[in-house]
DNA sequence: CGGGATTTGTTGCCTACACGACAGCGGAGT
DNA sequence: ACTCCGCTGTCGTGTAGGCAACAAATCCCG
């Protein structure tokens, strides 16, 4: 048995990998051209030249398949323009939040009209892993010895940033995302410490008051 | 045990077509930027994200799978322009040598200088895959009752066929593929038939004493 | 509404593939 | 000369996947 079957990423059986990536590019591929609700499972398994029962190897039904698909599809969304740094730079709240922005508008506007009804299901997912993000985020080494995650700083942080990028996606004449970002951020920290600091961890004061800094206060 | 391991089409496993096709890509794709010699078994293995032991269930060696690699190009560089037909038409062996004109001036021209090594093998298995065409053809249903196969005809046409495709490419200023192979039918079959017209659908009977030039490359 | 036709999940048996380990071998360096 | 090293080709063992058949939805059309 694999070690991992649902998160392990490298310790995967090769043929469980290589299914599973057919399966999902399979069902990529055929709702290029199908509307979801006409799909069957038989068709996925052919067009990943995969018998049908295999399918269920990998997942409980045809939903959870679109799950994964989804949620691949924001991941690699959100990895370009805002991979989780190997260090707590401090403008990575930055670079997320405009990345946010640019996948929500490429998501309402490359999306195809059959499958508008997917819409709020990933921008949920969007908002899912924006908060792991922000979670691992604050989770990276740090040079402060009492960094205690504090739990519910992750989900305040993302749920705040969801909702900016989400406003400026209503936004009719809507300025980039990267001005957007930049100006939204100082107030989106403001609940967060007194004075536009302290985000979490009691030590580790970000200083964002000039909201444009793209340096990273490298400890 | 796959019913047929070697020529079998669809009576295979299907683990066994997709590793194959997985394989037969991988080297593909490793060829465009490496030299044959560079690449390593283990190399297409990853590619195809395959086991390294994996291979040696397809092929007995890299060498094999090469082979198979290039008879695949040649094969469907042939079906686009001359796919055997599915009556024995009269004019199949024009389109035919049309085609091999082109596929022929295709080899040399996009193929890569790092691999001008295989462009002898080649030609031989654009040959050996003339003949295995003109071999079908014949042996299609004809309205004569006495078609019986003259083994000979098959080895003949293909020799002469090809030898003029090898020509027409060597000239410096050569007409069109579809212009040549026009002028070139008559003086092909002029040693089969008498009048070039009747090529061995009625009589066959073909005259061989001076179709032994056959061009280099042969048998 | 009824009933044939698809589609869905599930199961048991068999096969192709993954994996690790192995001996053999050719090449590069010292 | 020698060892070191990476590649080759093969083997035994465990597992993912192919296949056929199944009951249970679900569809859909008269």
């Amino acid at each position: 048995m694999s070690r991992k079957n649902q998160n392990g990423r490298d310790t995967m059986d090769p043929r469980t990998r290589r299914t599973r990536r057919l399966l999902l590019d399979g069902l990529k591929e055929l709702m290029l051209e199908h509307s979801y609700g006409r799909i069957t499972v038989g068709d996925i398994a052919a067009q990943a030249t995969v018998n049908r029962a295999t399918v269920y190897l990998h997942f409980r039904d045809k939903d959870a398949l679109l799950q994964a698909l989804l949620g691949e599809h924001v991941r690699e969304g959100l990895d370009r323009g805002a991979p989780v740094p190997s260090s707590r730079e401090a403008d990575y709240l930055l670079v997320l939040l405009t990345a946010v922005c640019e996948l929500l508008a490429r998501i309402t506007g490359e999306c195809p009209r059959r499958h508008k009804q997917f819409e709020a299901h990933l921008e949920a997912l969007v908002q899912a892993d924006v908060r792991a993000r922000i979670t691992a985020w604050l989770a990276l080494p740090s040079a402060a010895p009492e960094a205690e995650a504090e739990p519910l700083a992750a989900t305040v942080l993302s749920a705040a940033l969801f909702a900016a990028a989400q406003e400026w996606q209503r936004d009719e004449r809507r300025p980039s995302a990267q001005l957007f970002a930049r100006r939204a951020l100082p107030v989106l920290m403001a609940p967060l410490g007194g004075s536009a600091g302290t985000v979490l961890s009691a030590g580790r004061r970000l200083k964002l008051e000039s909201a444009g800094r793209v340096r990273p206060g490298g400890w």
